[in-house]
Formats: structure tokens, C-alpha cells, sequence
DNA sequence: AGACCAAATATGGTCAGACCATACATCCTG
DNA sequence: CAGGATGTATGGTCTGACCATATTTGGTCT
């Protein structure tokens, strides 16, 4: 009776959120992966001993974070599927957060900064011969695109390869949400330029830089790059 | 009654996906910001002609995401209130990721050097008083710690200034989130070296250099403080 | 008038049950 | 044996009800 007085930042277990819990518990305990299938909604309502729907926010969270992925219908393919989509995650993150204005453009570009030229960098200490082959062939792309939408897509395929061949899956998941997050910016910054010759000039002296093994004239070309792409760093807002 | 008509023309957006795009456009629509309240589950169903339980998954994505924060009861502190939390999401993603075996601890820690490397770098350009005195605050308190979780907890909060005297929201959240995830493994880190004498003595060093301005040296403290604290960087696995 | 307590009310949290939509599985034809 | 009709397991959604919580309101007693 005299326990009215609960606040908010208390403890306040949620049934979803003993889902999540006993979900993530089981996923650690039976050493499920990729591609393993969870319970149907009915059944981990029941073996949890809560409503399915509470299971249902659950999953929406998992599938918010890109651990699951749903899909309707019967077969091997159905059910709640562990997957692997942190991307996904951070494009959405992103994507709210500037829209709320909690994150400025200037941060997310200063960020995009320091991780490309942490990539480059580390690209030249050790080349992947796949990535900076795809590196070359976004920058034919390029050369062969036709409209700034068409340029701007190859681009991200070159700095999404350029995260690849640094070798780090996290850091290819920032690169990818970053990109995304300014991908209508970056179309309008190849409208405002106009000449897209200075930037494949970088582009290949980026490229070059990372096959000849040498991190520091990676770096430096791909700091030149982002700040002939983003002048002001953005009208932040 | 809007059962009446259903259009099965196209791929079916689902209806809590619906309800998402519905408030992405009225936050930006009405700019909406942090503070500011939705409106009820009920009233939003009722607008958006969806069920109560498709707002709610909406707004369960939502709340992951760390947009939004829902709060029960009547008053001005009720409801779904628009809030700013993205390193909570971070955090979640990371911890997930790295039980699925999605992302490996080297890559996490790889990336965590990265990141403070250029925060020293950026704090001492431009050093912000308040961040350095915390940061000298923690490690007064480092100094006082009597268990390897306490000074853990105060190394923490060393870091998470040095993370703020860059000036970058989203580092911050990125530096939390990573710390959190490597929490458990911060502490055996510790327990391991048992003298932390030579870890202050890294925090002194990278502070000096921020209130110094020196930029490649704090980046340069940096690089060393982590390769002690994670000698080998994890088995990858 | 003021203080205090009880009811009303608004809000999120949860559950149960019922359908629908989908896609594979199974069976029954011909 | 091929191919369509039916069965069934799964997610997706809606409805309505009830609970928990916290503020607002209003009435009562001092």
C-alpha cells in the first residue's frame, strides 16, 4: 500500500523486456548463429508465459537492432530468423537523430572523417586484393555515370570498399549508415561541384595510395577528398 | 471500420511501419523536438486508422532506437516523449552483434582506438575546460578506488570526457556504447595487470597533452594506454 | 481557508481471442 | 506420376478488455 511513490528510472521489468532478456540468454546459452531459427510467436509466448503480443514487441526490437529478421508462411525459410544487419540499425539511428536535431550534419561529417581516414590508413598497411579491385571498378563507375545520382551511388560502393578493405565489420556498418545518412547531402554537393573530375582525381589517389602500401598519403588524399566534398563541413542546423 | 477496403496491390508495408514514417514525417513536419510529446497510443491508432498495436511496435522502434521514452500516468511527463539516447541503442546493437559472433572483440577494440585516438587528437586542438577537469576528477578517483569494478567505473568516466572534449555528440555515444560492451572485459583487464599504476600514469600523460594542445602527443598517449590495457587485442575468434 | 484524503481520469502495459495473408506441406485426384 | 485442391503453421493485425500508475479534481474535515 505505501508503495506508491515509484518513479520513473526505477526498476520497472517490462514482460517484453524479460523477453529480450530470455531470448538474448538463450541465444548466448545454446550457441545459436546466423541463420538459426527462434520459436514461432505462439510458443515463446507460451514457454515465457506471456501474451504474444508482448513476444511481438520483443522480436520488433530484435528486429530494430538487425539480429532477426520475420517472415510469414511455413517452410524452412519462416518463423524469426537470427541475422546480421547492424547497418541497417545505424542508418536509422542516424537518420532520427539528425532529424531530431541531436546530431548535427557537422558531427556525422566529421565523424565519416575520422573513420575513412582510420580505413585508409589501415587499407594501406595490409590491401585486400578484392577490395581495392572493387575500389577500381567503382571509380570506372563513376567515370561512366551518367547523372550526379548515378556518381553518387558508385561513390558509396568506392568508400564502402575502401571500409572493407580496412578489414573491420563494424566499421563497414558505420561507413554504410554514415553514407546513407548523407546520401541526399552528397547528391546535392556533386549538383553544386558540377566538375566531378576533382574528386576522381582523389579517388585515385586514394586508391593508389592504399595498393602502394603507403598509410600516410592515404590518409592525407582521403582528408583532401572530404574536404573538397563537404567545404563549410555542412550548415549544421 | 477500415476493414472494409483493403488494397493487396503492392508489397505490403506492414502497418507498424506505417505508424513509423507517419511520426518520421510529423517530427520533421511540426519540427518536433527533444521534450516534446506524441500523441496517445489510442489517439495515434485512431488518426493513422491502425491498430493500438501497430502504434505500439511503432513506437517500441522507436523507443529502441532511443528516440522516444514512454512514460505511464497522467501529467505533462506522460506519454511518449521525444528524447535523445542514442548511445543506449549503441549499446544494445553492440552487445547483440557480439554475442551472435556478428562483430569479433578485436574489431571492437580496433575501432574503440580509433576513435579515442582522434578524440585526444581533436580535444587537444581545441581543449574545453570543463571536459579536462573531469577527466582530472577521474582520475583523482581512480586513485582512490579500492576494487578493480570501482576504478573501472571511474576509467570509464575518464574516457567518456575525453570523448566530450572532442565536441562530438556522436562520438560520445559511440565511446559509451563501446565501453559498455567491453565493460567485463575492462575489469579482468585490470584484475590481470594488478598494478594500475602504469595505466595512471597513461591517463596523466594523455591529459597533460590535451591541456597542452599537443595534439600528436595525446593521440600518441592514447595508442599506448590501449595497447597496455589490451595487449593482444582479443583471439579474434 | 487550508489541509488532507478519496474518486475520477488519462496514460502506458498486458493479455486473450479472433481473423487475415502467406507459403510450404500434404493429399487427392485423373 | 503430375498437378491442382486442401490443410496447416507462421507472421500480421485488430478489437476489447483489464491492470498499473500517476496526476487531476473535488469533497470533507479541522
Amino acid at each position: 500500500m505505501t508503495t506508491g511513490e515509484r518513479r520513473r528510472t526505477d526498476a520497472r521489468p517490462r514482460a517484453f523486456e524479460e523477453v529480450l532478456a530470455r531470448i538474448e540468454e538463450r541465444i548466448a546459452a545454446d550457441g545459436l548463429t546466423v541463420g538459426d531459427r527462434l520459436p514461432g510467436e505462439r510458443q515463446l509466448a507460451e514457454q515465457l508465459g506471456v501474451g504474444r503480443s508482448s513476444v511481438r514487441e520483443a522480436l520488433r526490437v530484435l528486429e530494430t537492432l538487425g539480429v532477426v529478421a520475420s517472415q510469414a508462411g511455413r517452410g524452412p525459410d519462416a518463423g524469426a530468423v537470427l541475422t546480421s544487419r547492424p547497418g541497417d540499425a545505424l542508418t536509422d539511428l542516424l537518420r532520427l537523430h539528425l532529424g531530431l536535431a541531436t546530431l548535427s550534419m557537422r558531427e556525422v561529417i566529421d565523424t565519416r572523417l575520422m573513420i575513412e581516414q582510420w580505413a585508409a590508413a589501415r587499407a594501406a598497411a595490409a590491401p585486400a586484393r578484392t577490395a581495392t579491385a572493387r575500389m577500381a571498378e567503382a571509380i570506372a563507375a563513376m567515370d561512366a555515370a551518367r547523372d550526379p545520382a548515378e556518381f553518387v551511388e558508385h561513390d558509396i560502393a568506392f568508400h564502402l570498399a575502401l571500409a572493407e578493405a580496412a578489414g573491420n565489420r563494424l566499421i563497414v556498418a558505420v561507413v554504410r549508415a554514415l553514407r546513407d545518412a548523407l546520401r541526399r547531402y552528397a547528391v546535392d554537393a556533386v549538383v553544386r561541384l558540377g566538375d566531378t573530375g576533382g574528386l576522381q582525381d582523389d579517388h585515385r589517389r586514394i586508391h593508389r595510395a592504399i595498393e602502394d602500401g603507403d598509410a600516410g598519403a592515404a590518409a592525407a588524399a582521403v582528408a583532401e577528398h572530404l574536404a573538397r566534398a563537404y567545404p563549410e563541413s555542412g550548415p549544421d542546423s
